[in-house]
DNA sequence: AATAAACATTCCAGTGACTAGAATGTCAAG
DNA sequence: CTTGACATTCTAGTCACTGGAATGTTTATT
């Protein structure tokens, strides 16, 4: 299968498709032609990395997911533990988000919103009032 | 002030001023040995700039908002939709997260995590059942 | 058979917002 | 006069792709 026909079937970009190939994440093989040719367990690791990406997982995590999955011997709580972790990111991001979003949201409000140059968000933003949350999201 | 004691003031990496810098957000004197020099303007500035990206404004954003700061003739409802703009993209990261937070809960509460290889996780990323999010946290 | 389009290939560069490191210069304290 | 803490510039790396150029191959149409 060449690439074009792997990335409609998974929904990945044939760039993305690649670029998985060029950090050895998957390797096809080759058509006499020198195209790549994906069977069905090529696809397969995929929509492996598919899932596993939307879902937010670091490309290092998707390898060693990819691993595990690959791996007779894994322990589940291994995996387990990578989506626990991958929760608490998650978690973080959330509350992050939801705390500057709730001050952008106070700002918003004590702003006129007019034509007039008086605005209370570009004040605070001057004056550093600001409760600024622990992080930016990564 | 060298860029140490301005770093120092703002909570910002030298590295960073000096990045900033390099993308004509701020434009410091000069000492006469070559010394970056901030005024207490300069000063103002980055905590505009701390304050607007902690809240995850784009840098590109950051220089609308600076611009606007420095306008007098700017129309503060210019100010809160930028600012409605960004609460929307907030909102966005908020829903796709928990949307992928719950997926992960729900596979994690399938998993026995023990030492054993079966795992319902790994299951489910194979068979590609997982229904994905519109998009990653960006 | 010639041509055009729709594919494929590799390689290089760009994205955003920094961050790290190397090589070098300046300054204040002891 | 040396040491250490600063400062400078420049290059390259991060992450996960994405875009584009130059070129090669296959398929469809004329």
């Amino acid at each position: 299968m060449n690439i074009g026909q792997a990335a409609k079937q998974t929904g990945l970009n044939s760039k993305t498709i690649r670029y998985y190939e060029e950090i050895h994440l998957i390797t096809p093989d080759r058509q006499n032609n020198g195209y790549r040719d994906y069977s069905d367990q090529h696809i397969e690791i995929l929509n492996f990395l598919k899932v596993a990406r939307s879902l937010s997982f670091s490309i290092e995590n998707c390898r060693t997911l990819l691993g595990m999955y690959h791996d007779e011997n894994r322990a589940s709580k291994d995996v387990k533990q990578l989506v626990a972790q991958q929760i608490t990111e998650l978690d973080e991001i959330i509350a992050n988000s939801q705390k500057m979003k709730a001050t952008l949201q106070h700002l918003s409000n004590n702003c006129h919103g007019d034509n007039r140059p008086q605005c209370a968000i570009l004040d605070a933003f001057g004056a550093g009032i600001v409760n600024k949350p622990d992080q930016s999201v990564k």
